[in-house]
DNA sequence: GCCAACGTTGGC
DNA sequence: GCCAACGTTGGC
């Protein structure tokens, strides 16, 4: 059975048409420096399981599209490169510190926003919902994935 | 730009 | 191991 994930990216960094644009509209999903969502792509995250993309930090936060976790995780190559901004002098390729996964494109959606997700009562319980929380990747639960889906269709 | 929430760091 | 200080996230 596939799990299911809410994934944070602001579209400045990586928006949901830099993933349709990019090679098999696959991308890494480097620069996660959170050792929750670190734990979630390295320990529980399979390939085929569904992700909902999600840009926050912009004019219009929410869901926009569809993803898969197509790759295990694997070393973020980014821990290493001294002029990234997520160089991180504590890691060492004998022991990365940072791990992520390939995401895909399934199908890029409406704008589902955070203040209608807000006003969904079958949405109540997403832990992205959650006042206060600032986690990138969260896990959904089967039922809020099909509402989700269900309210993209609309 | 503000600020609440909360994760990380480091002195003790 | 505690906890104050500090930094970051991210909605508004």
């Amino acid at each position: 059975m596939p799990q299911y994930w809410l994934m944070k990216s602001e579209p400045d960094e990586a928006s949901i048409d830099d993933l349709a644009h990019a090679p098999g509209q696959r991308l890494p999903w480097t620069g996660v420096r959170n050792y929750q969502a670190r734990n979630f792509m390295r320990d529980r995250m399979k390939v085929g399981d569904g992700v909902l993309f999600y840009h926050s930090s912009c004019a219009e936060p929410g869901v926009v599209g569809i993803a898969e976790v197509c790759s295990a995780a694997y070393p973020d190559a980014t821990q290493f490169d001294r002029k990234s901004k997520y160089f991180d002098s504590k890691s060492t390729r004998d022991a990365p510190r940072w791990m992520h996964v390939d995401v895909q494109l399934k199908e890029k959606t409406r704008l589902l926003s955070l203040r209608e997700m807000r006003e969904r009562p079958e949405l109540a319980d997403m832990i992205v919902l959650r006042p206060g929380n600032r986690l990138s990747i969260t896990p959904v639960e089967p039922d809020q994935w099909r509402a989700v889906l269900a309210l993209l269709r609309t």
